[in-house]
DNA sequence: TGTACATCAGTGAACGCGCGTTCACTGATGTAC
DNA sequence: TGTACATCAGTGAACGCGCGTTCACTGATGTAC
């Protein structure tokens, strides 16, 4: 059966979903052209009409993957009016980003990316690098307002930040979900925003003396 | 010219050493049992001689990779004796595992352990949750003996520990090793034992109190 | 110590499969007159 | 409003390449007598 004739900027994006959708499944190296096709309903070959190559797929679903994060980051920072509220805003964005089922850190650990080719390389490190230098800006901003300590500087507490996340969500894909991630993320956050608040924050915020419960613990191991 | 007959079980070593140095440069998918033989030194079809087929090469590497982890754990804990000081020792071996060009952690975020065969996802699961459980007795060992805060459960600080290093070694890859990766992780260390040290701990130990200086600074972005 | 035979590692050619990519063709949509 | 033509998206067959895997054969090593 015939696909009904589509504009080429709507099976561009539809494509481009499509393969973000299957690569958070399975990884980009497993995706074929084949299953993003059958994904929109048409034939491999046609995604060629819309795409130079599978490699210009990819950069679109880092397209996809680079807006995310730039409007989580906007809205956790119009969201909330102090620093360490917009990182503790961002983080739980970040988290529900990976839960929702459009695990968006995946396409960007996926091998492809980390051994690939150059361009995707450089591209996915240039979105990090964005990322991560909005995430400094807040901890400076901080900084200066005296809500965060000058102890470390932003940089490492950047990273530090990410890594919050970063681990624990590897642990969620093996678990298949089954691990609590946005509750330890919480935990973590909680042990975090204590250390790096001065005690000016603290006492204004009364929300950290009271950490989250452990809901679920370590998911158990499969049964062979 | 023919390679020399050598027995099974040291072409077997061979193989997984080959085959662990080739994954942590490319990752799994991109090596082939080509470059393998060929590092090696014999032909591709040789290695069917030791190996039923490719899967059974990359169990070998993980059989390795949990040797290190084992190894790392039981002189971080022969080396010191006070538990936050056996963890402080432990982050630097994982740092240096990586940075050492036997990038392990890469071959277990690799795509197929992430999104490849049941077999590897829980195998490596496995060898995770062994390793996180370890972290997870010595800061209970650590909360018993009052050296660690009791107030978040041991199971959130082991992965807030394993995340002080994870989401850097990412970068350290991608900037192809010009992240101080090694300064990054003490500067990350030293906020994060202060915060779950209790006072008791913090007063024996000095060493608190003089972060790392920052070094290099996140790698610039590569130029296009 | 020498000979005969079994075992086992190494070789290269060939197979088969998946998959990205190309191409000539079809048919729908849009535009000019 | 209708006709002719250009543009452009969809199709399926075919190609080519990489790569895991198989197989019959070679030749070295080790063992029995």
């Amino acid at each position: 059966m015939r696909a009904r004739k589509v504009k080429t900027e709507i099976r561009q994006e539809q494509f481009a979903q499509a393969a973000l959708k299957l690569v958070a499944a399975q990884g980009w190296q497993r995706v074929s052209l084949a299953a993003i096709a059958r994904q929109v309903g048409v034939v491999t070959s046609a995604v060629y009409r819309h795409y130079k190559c599978k490699d210009d797929v990819l950069n679109a679903v880092l397209d996809l993957a680079e807006q995310k994060f730039r409007r989580n980051v906007q809205i956790a920072r119009s969201t909330a009016t102090e620093p360490v509220a917009q990182l503790h805003e961002l983080l739980r964005r970040h988290v529900n980003l990976i839960v929702s089922g459009l695990p968006i850190p995946r396409v960007i650990l996926s091998e492809e990316v980390l051994a690939g080719s150059a361009r995707h390389r450089e591209r996915v490190n240039a979105i990090y690098q964005a990322y991560l230098g909005e995430i400094v800006a807040v901890i400076r901003n901080g900084q200066a307002q005296g809500s965060i300590t000058k102890e470390t500087d932003a940089e490492t507490l950047s990273l530090m930040w990410l890594g919050l996340v970063q681990s624990p969500a590897i642990l969620w894909v093996w678990s298949k979900g089954a691990f609590d991630l946005q509750g330890h993320c919480e935990r973590a956050w909680h042990v975090f925003a204590k250390s790096i608040c001065t005690e000016r924050c603290q006492a204004a915020n009364g929300a950290f003396s009271r950490p989250h419960p452990v809901g679920r613990r370590l998911p158990a191991m499969p049964q062979h």
